[in-house]
DNA sequence: AAGAAAAGTTAGGATTGCCTAATTTAGATT
DNA sequence: AATCTAAATTAGGCAATCCTAACTTTTCTT
């Protein structure tokens, strides 16, 4: 059985493998908020059990075992966000913090019952997509708003979920999935993005902008 | 701050010590599923969080820090026994073992969700009182059916949570929270007895009797 | 290509919570 | 009061997961 580290660190890997390249022992340390010699440990615990292939030195990469596992657990993850800003009006910048606990603790039973209160969805509160039992997932459709040039419109597909800050200033200026944004123009010295959500004229960051992905029509 | 551990070892102390007398070590080995060598290394760990005092050899007795902290985890299991009885549609025998992992992780904040959403109730789907965030608890109004002579009448108030066998029984049979109770009579041999629920005639073993508690009328 | 810097691993240790086996204490029996 | 038994405690270990410090390997710079 997993247990909940074990869990944590196959995510946090499947998260940063996307593109496929091996994950390098201090990105993984970084994500998780350990040491590299920490990581060093587990990842030779975790390649005992067929999860991952660890090659020394070089980097770690999931393995179809390991994969399936990142995604029934970031399945859990995004049903239970979902669970607790529709069904227990959780405020949506504090649901990612509580479903990082919760998703190693909800008994399949449960995460059912979840799933069909909500009526099977597809996606999250911050609109990534919630993967199927069997580890199918939507292809992430969007490009950064941090990409797009002047001229360019879209809806917003979803939000970086990780900080509560963000997603609330990403709240009070209606930029969340779903919003239809214009680009008026791209400040070139600082990459500022001028844009145009519900109705109002906007100046958001460099940094706000690429935390925002949009499908563009 | 308290382990999940902790948190089980204060709340079994809790119910062993109803009455009010020491509990005993292997009392508690028993309650908790351990070796009596393992309670005497948590007592003497937990006593230095002035949770408790233990007289070895002796026993030990929650202190109100203790008993406060045992009232909240069983408001919490309650809550949630609740919650996932009525919004989740959880079967009534299934919560419980779900309550005991889930007690230990979910926030206040979603407790108070959940307690919101329910609309502040009084008992659990099993009748137990659910205790006031600051550990007021209602006394336990009532008899066990085992204890009533023929004659008898009276509302069901509570049953044993924990056995999911039984749980499903007392379901086929009628004899849940609430349901208007005849006592007929009592078998002197074997301790069995006869009663009407919701019009039709049962008779029920020593066993399941002493599992449901009677607030007679 | 040599040396320095960065990244990664190993060694050794802490904590938590459990176990078994050995020992000690309390309480009951004679 | 001595002895036996049952209950409780201590001693010594183990597995999981983290840490710091020391060492090794890879990568970058010159
Ligand atoms: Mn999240
Ligand atoms: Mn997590
Ligand atoms: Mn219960
Ligand atoms: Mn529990």
């Amino acid at each position: 059985m997993l247990t909940t580290a074990d869990q944590n660190y196959i995510k946090a890997i499947y998260r940063l493998q996307l593109g496929n390249e091996a994950v390098s022992t201090s990105a993984l340390a970084a994500a998780l908020g350990v040491t590299p010699a920490s990581v060093s440990g587990m990842l030779r615990k975790l390649s005992r059990s067929n999860v991952l292939i660890h090659q020394r030195y070089k980097g770690v990469r999931l393995t179809a075992r390991g994969r399936l596992a990142a995604l029934q657990v970031i399945r859990r993850h995004r049903l239970i966000e979902l669970f607790l800003v529709e069904i227990l009006g959780l405020p949506w910048d504090s649901v990612h913090k509580e479903a990082e606990r919760l998703e190693h603790v909800v008994s399949d039973e449960i995460l059912e019952r979840m799933d069909v209160l909500l009526g099977h969805p597809a996606v999250d509160p911050h609109g990534a997509p919630i993967p199927s039992h069997n580890g199918r997932i939507a292809s992430h459709a969007g490009v950064r708003l941090a990409e797009l040039d002047a001229g360019a419109r879209g809806t917003v597909s979803e939000v970086a979920d990780h900080d509560p800050d963000l997603l609330r200033y990403l709240s009070d200026i209606r930029l969340t999935p779903g919003a239809e944004v214009a680009v008026i123009d791209r400040l070139p010295f600082d990459g500022t993005v001028v844009i145009t959500v519900s109705g109002r004229q906007q100046h958001v960051s460099a940094g706000v902008a690429s935390a925002v992905w949009i499908e563009t029509t």
